[in-house]
DNA sequence: CGTCCACGTCTAC
DNA sequence: TAGACCTGGACGG
């Protein structure tokens, strides 16, 4: 769940179900964990959160005296949630449980598979990490600004923007939402993307009359302004965020989606081994890489007509992984590719596309019109799927004929295939007004 | 069954 | 700039 709007979504989780909750006796911990032990214990106490970024607090206070407070500071890790049950349903992974005093009794838990996350007890906000982009927006914005000259931000603007120094609850899927709005390349040095942000607000902070700014500033967010508005959004969907494998909150989610793990847009490994998605260009800071390398492609209904080298890839990326610590070093293999050229793979450094893994349609398509973003995403796909469609035959429909087509269109276009992984994905789902093929869970 | 991938930090060469 | 830290789901064979 752990981007700032989960977390903060958590703390309006735990706020709700805890309310006019009595907790009572210890605070257990799972024998795995290796976070530290909370030693609070208290007859009757009361629970509520706040956030902060990529922050939950919960706050605990005695009911006998109220001055004797106690908090525990949770970050989330790739995995991390509260949950609220009986006694008796403690569900797996939950290695931090409240217990309510009433019976029959509740528990709050902080379940997290991965372990990833952490908590402090009676700890502070971490300080390294700036104000938080949703609730302290104003200070977010100052302390970008006032740090700009930093090394740091001699980087991609996508990698800066995981810095939770300056971007405390930006994540991957949101820095993905919130370039792709305006269509920045995520590659762009973000020195130079930011002070043209910050040269723009200085511009409109002559003379206006107010209002007028208040309009501007509304109807054209930049980059920081969206690094708030972006993440509020998924607040205001309810629910849980990004949680898959939660049916219908999660359904709402995919939808607000309109990048990230998109059939149709591209991605590329960052600098640090992260997936940033993208349309358009990647912008010159891009990593290096000989030649695009695919990846691999969801299997989805209507894109899945294409086809494309899989195994070339595949292969490729088993060879490469093959043992992680002796030859990880090793990270560059010289490939041969079908088609008889080269391409070199570095582990973190390649380039995906979805589909039809023909990026030149794309560029094309952007090139030539002004479109708006999504009706320009409908048309590349209605592009590249009526070219596939002209490539071969008819498209089969069922995930099985699919992928024979896939596999026959592969031996004589030897293309390496892409293969997000977002689950079969809803035709008829598809509107003129959301186009994207979007992929659900079952 | 094995491989790849995932919403994020951390620290050790 | 790599690993390390983990579990589990989707896929491919």
């Amino acid at each position: 769940m752990p981007e700032g709007p989960e977390l903060h979504l958590a703390s309006l989780f735990v706020n709700k179900v805890c309310d006019g909750l009595r907790f009572g006796g210890k605070v257990e911990k799972s024998e795995v964990s290796k976070n530290p032990e909370v030693p609070f214990s208290c007859p009757e106490y009361t629970i509520s959160a706040v956030s902060r970024g990529k922050e939950v607090k919960l706050i605990l206070t005695p009911v006998a005296d109220a001055d004797e407070v106690a908090s525990v500071i949770f970050r989330f890790g790739m995995s991390g949630s509260f949950k609220f049950t009986a006694e008796d349903e403690i569900p797996k992974h939950a290695h931090l449980r409240f217990f309510t005093v009433d019976v029959p009794r509740k528990v709050l838990c902080f379940v997290d598979p991965r372990r990833f996350g952490t908590w402090e007890y009676n700890g502070t906000w971490k300080p390294e990490r700036g104000p938080c982009v949703m609730m302290e927006y104003e200070k977010f914005r100052e302390n970008v600004f006032k740090h700009l000259s930093d090394k740091a931000f001699e980087k991609p603007i996508c990698e800066v923007m995981l810095n939770q120094k300056y971007f405390n609850g930006i994540g991957n899927y949101l820095r993905a939402e919130i370039l792709f709005r305006l269509k920045i390349p995520p590659f762009m040095p973000a020195r130079a993307v930011l002070e043209s942000v910050r040269n723009q607000s200085q511009v409109l902070n002559a003379d206006l009359p107010l209002s007028k700014k208040v309009k501007i500033k509304k109807e054209n967010p930049d980059l920081l302004q969206l690094c708030n508005l972006v993440p509020m959004e998924v607040i205001q969907l309810g629910g849980k965020g990004y949680d898959p494998g939660h049916g219908e909150d999660y359904a709402a989610f995919e939808q607000w989606l309109q990048c990230y793990f998109v059939p149709g847009m591209k991605s590329l490994r960052d600098s640090n081994g992260r997936t940033i998605w993208f349309q358009g260009e990647p912008g010159p800071l891009a990593p290096k890489g000989k030649g695009k390398k695919v990846r691999k492609q969801r299997k989805s209904v209507d894109i899945d007509a294409k086809p494309v080298k899989a195994e070339t890839n595949a292969t490729k990326r088993k060879a490469a992984k093959a043992k992680s610590t002796t030859v990880k070093k090793e990270c560059k293999e010289e490939v041969m590719e079908e088609g008889g050229e080269t391409a070199v793979k570095r582990k973190r450094a390649k380039t995906t596309e979805n589909s039809m893994g023909d990026s030149k349609i794309i560029s094309a398509g952007e090139r030539g019109t002004h479109l708006r973003s999504k009706r320009k995403i409908v048309d590349n796909l209605e592009v590249k799927i009526s070219r596939r469609l002209s490539q071969q035959s008819p498209v089969p429909k069922t995930p099985a004929r699919k992928r024979k087509a896939a596999k026959l269109l592969a031996d004589d276009t030897p293309t390496p295939k892409p293969r997000p992984r977002r689950l079969k994905s809803d035709v008829s789902k598809q509107s003129q007004n959301s186009p994207k093929p979007r992929t659900r869970r079952k």
